[in-house]
DNA sequence: CAGTATCCAATCAGATACTG
DNA sequence: CAGTATCTGATTGGATACTG
Protein backbone atom coordinates (compact mmCIF):
# COMPACT_ATOMS: atom_id res chain seq x y z
CA UNK A 1 0.00 0.00 0.00
CA UNK A 2 2.10 3.37 -1.42
CA UNK A 3 0.93 5.83 0.97
CA UNK A 4 0.42 8.74 -1.78
CA UNK A 5 -3.39 9.33 -1.17
CA UNK A 6 -3.45 6.53 2.11
CA UNK A 7 -5.46 8.93 3.72
CA UNK A 8 -7.36 8.73 7.25
CA UNK A 9 -10.73 8.15 5.32
CA UNK A 10 -9.10 4.72 4.31
CA UNK A 11 -8.06 3.55 7.85
CA UNK A 12 -11.23 4.53 9.22
CA UNK A 13 -13.17 2.52 6.44
CA UNK A 14 -10.79 -0.43 7.51
CA UNK A 15 -11.61 -0.23 10.78
CA UNK A 16 -15.77 -0.19 10.39
CA UNK A 17 -15.70 -2.48 7.24
CA UNK A 18 -17.84 -5.64 7.23
CA UNK A 19 -22.04 -5.86 7.05
CA UNK A 20 -22.74 -5.86 10.68
CA UNK A 21 -19.87 -3.64 11.95
CA UNK A 22 -21.57 -0.54 12.29
CA UNK A 23 -24.69 -2.45 14.07
CA UNK A 24 -23.38 -3.88 16.51
CA UNK A 25 -21.59 -0.38 17.57
CA UNK A 26 -24.91 0.87 17.22
CA UNK A 27 -26.17 -0.94 19.63
CA UNK A 28 -23.11 -0.80 22.01
CA UNK A 29 -23.86 2.67 21.73
CA UNK A 30 -27.16 2.56 22.42
CA UNK A 31 -27.52 -0.38 25.32
CA UNK A 32 -23.82 0.35 26.77
CA UNK A 33 -22.26 -3.34 27.74
CA UNK A 34 -24.03 -6.46 26.36
CA UNK A 35 -23.34 -9.75 26.45
CA UNK A 36 -23.12 -12.47 23.52
CA UNK A 37 -26.21 -13.41 23.52
CA UNK A 38 -27.98 -10.15 24.09
CA UNK A 39 -25.86 -8.83 21.11
CA UNK A 40 -27.09 -11.84 19.02
CA UNK A 41 -30.82 -10.92 19.55
CA UNK A 42 -30.40 -7.52 19.14
CA UNK A 43 -29.51 -8.43 15.93
CA UNK A 44 -32.23 -10.29 14.16
CA UNK A 45 -30.51 -11.92 11.07
CA UNK A 46 -26.92 -12.06 12.52
CA UNK A 47 -25.75 -15.59 12.26
CA UNK A 48 -23.26 -16.52 15.73
CA UNK A 49 -20.29 -17.04 13.47
CA UNK A 50 -20.88 -13.68 11.99
CA UNK A 51 -20.84 -11.85 15.24
CA UNK A 52 -18.29 -13.45 16.72
CA UNK A 53 -15.94 -12.76 14.13
CA UNK A 54 -16.92 -9.18 13.95
CA UNK A 55 -16.39 -8.84 17.49
CA UNK A 56 -13.13 -10.19 17.32
CA UNK A 57 -11.92 -7.69 14.55
CA UNK A 58 -13.21 -4.31 16.39
CA UNK A 59 -11.58 -6.07 19.74
CA UNK A 60 -8.42 -6.21 17.49
CA UNK A 61 -9.00 -2.76 16.47
CA UNK A 62 -9.08 -1.59 20.01
CA UNK A 63 -13.04 -0.37 19.43
CA UNK A 64 -14.77 -2.68 21.66
CA UNK A 65 -13.52 -4.22 25.06
CA UNK A 66 -14.27 -7.89 25.19
CA UNK A 67 -14.42 -8.71 29.20
CA UNK A 68 -14.74 -12.35 30.29
CA UNK A 69 -16.08 -13.64 33.54
CA UNK A 70 -14.70 -17.06 34.22
CA UNK A 71 -17.76 -18.53 35.57
CA UNK A 72 -19.98 -21.61 34.59
CA UNK A 73 -21.82 -20.55 32.61
CA UNK A 74 -19.42 -18.51 30.88
CA UNK A 75 -19.96 -14.85 31.06
CA UNK A 76 -18.63 -12.12 28.10
CA UNK A 77 -19.07 -8.81 28.42
CA UNK A 78 -18.65 -6.53 25.19
CA UNK A 79 -18.50 -2.64 25.32
CA UNK A 80 -17.24 0.39 23.73
CA UNK A 81 -13.66 1.59 25.09
CA UNK A 82 -12.79 4.91 25.43
CA UNK A 83 -11.72 4.83 22.24
CA UNK A 84 -13.83 3.11 20.68
CA UNK A 85 -16.65 5.65 22.14
CA UNK A 86 -14.70 8.35 19.73
CA UNK A 87 -16.29 6.97 16.55
CA UNK A 88 -19.78 7.61 17.97
CA UNK A 89 -20.35 10.92 16.17
CA UNK A 90 -19.61 9.31 12.81
CA UNK A 91 -22.22 6.62 13.89
CA UNK A 92 -24.59 9.14 14.63
CA UNK A 93 -24.08 11.50 11.07
CA UNK A 94 -24.29 8.00 9.72
CA UNK A 95 -28.16 7.26 10.98
CA UNK A 96 -28.99 10.57 10.53
CA UNK A 97 -28.13 10.52 6.90
CA UNK A 98 -29.42 6.80 6.48
CA UNK A 99 -32.44 8.07 7.86
CA UNK A 100 -32.82 10.80 5.27
CA UNK A 101 -31.35 9.02 2.31
CA UNK A 102 -34.02 6.15 3.16
CA UNK A 103 -36.95 8.82 2.62
CA UNK A 104 -35.38 10.51 -0.26
CA UNK A 105 -34.94 7.12 -1.96
CA UNK A 106 -38.44 6.32 -1.01
CA UNK A 107 -39.95 9.64 -2.78
CA UNK A 108 -38.27 9.16 -5.58
CA UNK A 109 -39.11 5.29 -6.28
CA UNK A 110 -35.65 3.75 -5.56
CA UNK A 111 -34.45 0.60 -4.04
CA UNK A 112 -31.90 0.96 -1.69
CA UNK A 113 -31.84 -2.30 0.78
CA UNK A 114 -33.81 -5.12 -0.75
CA UNK A 115 -31.18 -5.99 -3.38
CA UNK B 1 -35.24 -8.03 5.30
CA UNK B 2 -37.52 -7.28 8.29
CA UNK B 3 -37.38 -3.73 9.86
CA UNK B 4 -36.74 -4.54 12.70
CA UNK B 5 -33.53 -3.05 13.30
CA UNK B 6 -33.12 -1.57 10.24
CA UNK B 7 -31.67 1.96 10.93
CA UNK B 8 -30.51 4.37 8.80
CA UNK B 9 -26.95 3.29 9.58
CA UNK B 10 -27.23 0.68 7.84
CA UNK B 11 -28.70 2.42 5.10
CA UNK B 12 -25.49 5.02 4.98
CA UNK B 13 -23.33 1.85 4.98
CA UNK B 14 -24.99 0.26 2.38
CA UNK B 15 -24.69 3.74 0.16
CA UNK B 16 -21.24 4.27 1.29
CA UNK B 17 -19.89 0.39 1.28
CA UNK B 18 -17.30 -0.54 -1.22
CA UNK B 19 -13.42 -0.58 -0.88
CA UNK B 20 -12.76 2.73 -2.66
CA UNK B 21 -16.16 4.44 -2.43
CA UNK B 22 -15.62 6.64 0.92
CA UNK B 23 -11.87 7.63 -1.33
CA UNK B 24 -14.01 8.79 -4.33
CA UNK B 25 -16.13 10.71 -2.61
CA UNK B 26 -13.61 12.04 -0.30
CA UNK B 27 -11.48 13.47 -3.94
CA UNK B 28 -14.94 15.13 -5.22
CA UNK B 29 -15.17 16.60 -2.29
CA UNK B 30 -11.68 18.32 -1.61
CA UNK B 31 -11.70 18.77 -5.64
CA UNK B 32 -14.82 19.29 -6.46
CA UNK B 33 -15.66 18.56 -10.66
CA UNK B 34 -13.36 16.20 -12.05
CA UNK B 35 -13.59 13.87 -14.74
CA UNK B 36 -12.83 10.22 -14.93
CA UNK B 37 -9.12 10.00 -15.64
CA UNK B 38 -8.68 13.04 -13.24
CA UNK B 39 -10.43 10.95 -10.29
CA UNK B 40 -8.34 7.65 -11.93
CA UNK B 41 -5.34 9.11 -11.71
CA UNK B 42 -5.67 10.46 -8.26
CA UNK B 43 -6.34 7.18 -6.95
CA UNK B 44 -3.11 5.53 -7.48
CA UNK B 45 -4.26 1.76 -7.10
CA UNK B 46 -7.63 1.70 -8.26
CA UNK B 47 -8.49 -0.25 -11.50
CA UNK B 48 -10.98 1.32 -14.32
CA UNK B 49 -13.31 -1.19 -13.81
CA UNK B 50 -13.53 -0.29 -9.80
CA UNK B 51 -13.90 3.16 -10.75
CA UNK B 52 -16.49 2.60 -13.30
CA UNK B 53 -18.90 0.56 -10.92
CA UNK B 54 -18.06 2.35 -7.84
CA UNK B 55 -18.92 5.59 -10.09
CA UNK B 56 -21.98 4.04 -11.15
CA UNK B 57 -23.76 2.84 -7.67
CA UNK B 58 -23.09 6.41 -6.09
CA UNK B 59 -25.15 7.88 -9.25
CA UNK B 60 -27.50 5.71 -8.67
CA UNK B 61 -27.88 6.67 -5.19
CA UNK B 62 -27.94 9.83 -6.08
CA UNK B 63 -24.94 10.87 -4.37
CA UNK B 64 -22.70 11.67 -7.62
CA UNK B 65 -23.82 13.55 -10.16
CA UNK B 66 -22.74 12.43 -13.76
CA UNK B 67 -22.52 14.70 -16.81
CA UNK B 68 -21.68 13.85 -20.15
CA UNK B 69 -20.41 15.93 -22.74
CA UNK B 70 -21.58 14.70 -26.30
CA UNK B 71 -18.00 15.27 -27.79
CA UNK B 72 -15.33 13.54 -29.37
CA UNK B 73 -13.16 12.73 -27.71
CA UNK B 74 -15.42 11.65 -24.81
CA UNK B 75 -15.52 14.12 -21.43
CA UNK B 76 -17.48 12.87 -18.93
CA UNK B 77 -17.56 15.42 -15.50
CA UNK B 78 -18.24 13.79 -11.69
CA UNK B 79 -19.58 15.95 -9.16
CA UNK B 80 -21.59 15.38 -5.94
CA UNK B 81 -24.67 16.18 -5.96
CA UNK B 82 -26.40 18.81 -3.54
CA UNK B 83 -27.41 15.78 -1.53
CA UNK B 84 -24.44 14.04 -1.91
CA UNK B 85 -22.34 16.97 -0.05
CA UNK B 86 -24.72 16.44 3.03
CA UNK B 87 -22.07 13.24 3.35
CA UNK B 88 -19.30 15.72 4.09
CA UNK B 89 -19.08 15.91 7.37
CA UNK B 90 -19.52 11.95 7.63
CA UNK B 91 -16.32 12.03 6.03
CA UNK B 92 -14.54 14.72 7.79
CA UNK B 93 -15.20 12.67 10.84
CA UNK B 94 -13.67 9.19 9.45
CA UNK B 95 -11.02 11.23 8.37
CA UNK B 96 -10.34 12.61 11.61
CA UNK B 97 -10.85 9.68 13.29
CA UNK B 98 -8.96 7.36 10.81
CA UNK B 99 -5.67 9.47 11.41
CA UNK B 100 -5.70 9.06 15.15
CA UNK B 101 -6.59 5.60 14.53
CA UNK B 102 -3.38 5.17 12.76
CA UNK B 103 -1.23 6.93 14.88
CA UNK B 104 -3.15 4.67 18.48
CA UNK B 105 -2.14 1.60 16.26
CA UNK B 106 1.36 2.59 15.70
CA UNK B 107 1.64 3.30 18.87
CA UNK B 108 0.75 0.19 20.24
CA UNK B 109 2.34 -1.67 17.27
CA UNK B 110 -0.94 -3.03 15.75
CA UNK B 111 -0.51 -3.54 12.17
CA UNK B 112 -4.34 -1.93 10.70
CA UNK B 113 -3.75 -1.71 6.58
CA UNK B 114 -1.31 -4.04 5.02
CA UNK B 115 -3.02 -7.55 5.63
C1' DC C 1 -23.62 -19.40 27.44
C1' DA C 2 -20.45 -18.37 24.23
C1' DG C 3 -18.34 -19.88 21.35
C1' DT C 4 -15.42 -23.39 17.10
C1' DA C 5 -15.15 -26.01 12.92
C1' DT C 6 -16.53 -27.09 8.28
C1' DC C 7 -18.29 -26.59 4.06
C1' DC C 8 -20.39 -24.11 0.43
C1' DA C 9 -22.51 -20.20 -2.16
C1' DA C 10 -22.30 -15.55 -3.38
C1' DT C 11 -19.97 -11.45 -4.02
C1' DC C 12 -16.00 -8.66 -4.87
C1' DA C 13 -11.86 -7.33 -6.91
C1' DG C 14 -7.94 -7.52 -10.20
C1' DA C 15 -5.86 -8.36 -14.77
C1' DT C 16 -6.34 -8.05 -19.40
C1' DA C 17 -8.19 -7.07 -23.84
C1' DC C 18 -11.23 -4.56 -26.65
C1' DT C 19 -14.29 -0.18 -28.39
C1' DG C 20 -17.28 4.13 -29.92
C1' DC D 1 -11.23 9.68 -23.31
C1' DA D 2 -14.14 6.91 -20.99
C1' DG D 3 -15.59 3.32 -20.88
C1' DT D 4 -17.32 -2.59 -21.63
C1' DA D 5 -16.54 -7.52 -21.57
C1' DT D 6 -14.60 -11.58 -19.84
C1' DC D 7 -12.23 -14.57 -16.97
C1' DT D 8 -10.29 -15.88 -12.68
C1' DG D 9 -8.81 -15.76 -7.93
C1' DA D 10 -9.73 -13.97 -3.38
C1' DT D 11 -12.75 -12.70 0.21
C1' DT D 12 -17.12 -12.70 2.60
C1' DG D 13 -21.19 -14.48 4.35
C1' DG D 14 -24.44 -18.10 5.63
C1' DA D 15 -26.08 -22.84 7.23
C1' DT D 16 -25.25 -26.36 10.11
C1' DA D 17 -23.25 -29.18 13.59
C1' DC D 18 -20.50 -29.64 17.57
C1' DT D 19 -18.19 -28.22 22.47
C1' DG D 20 -15.97 -26.65 27.20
Amino acid sequence: MEDKTCHGVETAVHALVGKWKPIILYQLMETGTMRFNELKRSIPNITQKMLTTQLRELEYHKIVHREVYPQVPPKVEYSLTEYGKKIIPILQSMQEWGTAHQQYMRENDIQTIEK
